[in-house]
DNA sequence: TGTTGACTTGAACAAATGTTCATGTTATAA
DNA sequence: TTATAACATGAACATTTGTTCAAGTCAACA
């Protein structure tokens, strides 16, 4: 009954793995936001805004509530930040990688064989 | 040219959203495996599992080494470590706080209304 | 009571991912 | 040189996700 950990954890992710979701993440990071103000941020339609946004709700990665008429997101945990922190640093580090690995591919009388 | 940012931590984050995956980075966060000890911790076909790292391979996350006959990988950032942390952390806090929901969902006679 | 603005939901279709199976590669041992 | 162990790859099919469209809710307002 008790499912996997890393099943938990994997889903927890796939989460995360969507440009629209992220974004919504981000600026919730920095402040509660209604729907309208993301959807002037973040270029996709409503119907289809609403449903990532049910998506994070799923998972209880953000809540909702309402404030005279407008419906209000909130990102549920505080260290949704961190952990987004902590993606930038290693995706930047990744990206270094690949970054000095083609320029020894491409360039490779720099220095030895 | 540039993709934009968003995409890039999106696929990284989808990366890292499927169960054989995340265990492989757990594994190799601990210490480097070869392939066959890989899929003795992992209920997964030899196939499926080659597959699911070249994945982590192409988003440049692990890498390949041959060491006599086998196969080494190796997680190619010593963040990714960081990162599951984190993940730990949140998904406890989402966990949590449904726990708590549902509790008090469940047992309204707790306290207040 | 009827509109309108702000969102949500469900269902249908499209696109992306995952799994399996058959085949290929590489290095070592017989 | 041919087996064999240890992996990787490609292609086909299955499953999951994502997007759109049409319709629905909800609360203020006219």
């Amino acid at each position: 009954m008790t499912r996997p950990l890393y099943e938990a954890k994997a889903e927890f992710f796939r989460t995360l793995g969507h440009p629209a979701r992220i974004r919504v993440l981000e600026l919730l990071s920095e402040r509660d936001h209604a729907v309208h103000e993301l959807l002037e941020q973040i270029e996709i339609e409503p119907s289809n805004l609403s449903h990532q946004l049910a998506a994070l709700r799923r998972t209880g990665l953000v809540t909702q509530s309402r404030r005279d008429g407008q419906v209000i997101y909130s990102v549920a945990v505080p260290e949704v930040r961190d952990l987004l922190m902590a993606a930038r640093v290693i995706l930047q580090a990744v990206i270094d990688d690949q970054a000095t690995l083609s320029a020894e591919l491409g360039a490779p009388a720099t220095s030895e064989s």
